[in-house]
DNA sequence: CAAATATATCGACTTTTCCCGATATACCAA
DNA sequence: TTGGTATATCGGGAAAAGTCGATATATTTG
């Protein structure tokens, strides 16, 4: 993955948005308290929290997935979304030694 | 500073490489040797290098200045631009523990 | 299989970014 | 003060990103 596609994925308020309420799914997604986190959080609810359309927030999801940032599991008719948190290290490290 | 404007000015190769050059002036700039690299690197030497016109190059110093990665002094009619290293061990930190 | 639901993809329009040439400003030297 | 040199700013055209509504695809359920 390019770096320039990483920084990008960053350089919008929504889909930073997104990476801070994926870190606590409990709090920021009550709704989805009944069937778990396992595989992290579908779609829907993250479109219903980010008041941004349906397709808006799919391809949002697939550029912060493309940049390795969250990783995805379909179940049945749901994609659910979780962090990869080793990207954020990754990066972390990239910044502070190769940037 | 705002998030958003660091992960931009960081989403362009010609920005990302000016910054690896100020790494090491030395080695990148060799023809401003003579003059030393105090206050780092004149506007001159790395529009030369990078081989975009003098006004873009100067936006795009202005642009990294503002998201605090480089800082400037000016010399007589030089602008010198070098690296802000604590901004990039910030970066990293910011990466690691709040994104 | 048909309808319903969840997500992905497509086409279009608007806003932002990229990058340029032209011009303005600052400083130095004769 | 008059050029000459270095940098900054301005205005614009092309390309990319932001965002939407419409449509397509997958999957489940009756």
């Amino acid at each position: 993955m390019d770096h320039i596609e990483i920084f990008k994925a960053l350089s919008n308020k929504s889909r930073l948005q997104m990476l801070e309420w994926l870190k606590e799914p409990e709090i920021n997604f009550p709704e989805q308290l009944a069937s778990g986190f396992e595989h992290g959080v579908c779609v829907g609810q993250i479109q219903a929290k980010a008041g941004l359309t349906q397709s808006t927030v799919s391809e949002y999801l697939s550029i912060l997935q493309r940049a390795g940032f969250i990783e995805s599991t379909r179940v049945g008719q749901w994609t659910y979304y979780k962090r990869n948190e080793a990207a954020f290290t990754a990066l972390s490290k990239i910044i502070e030694s190769n940037l």
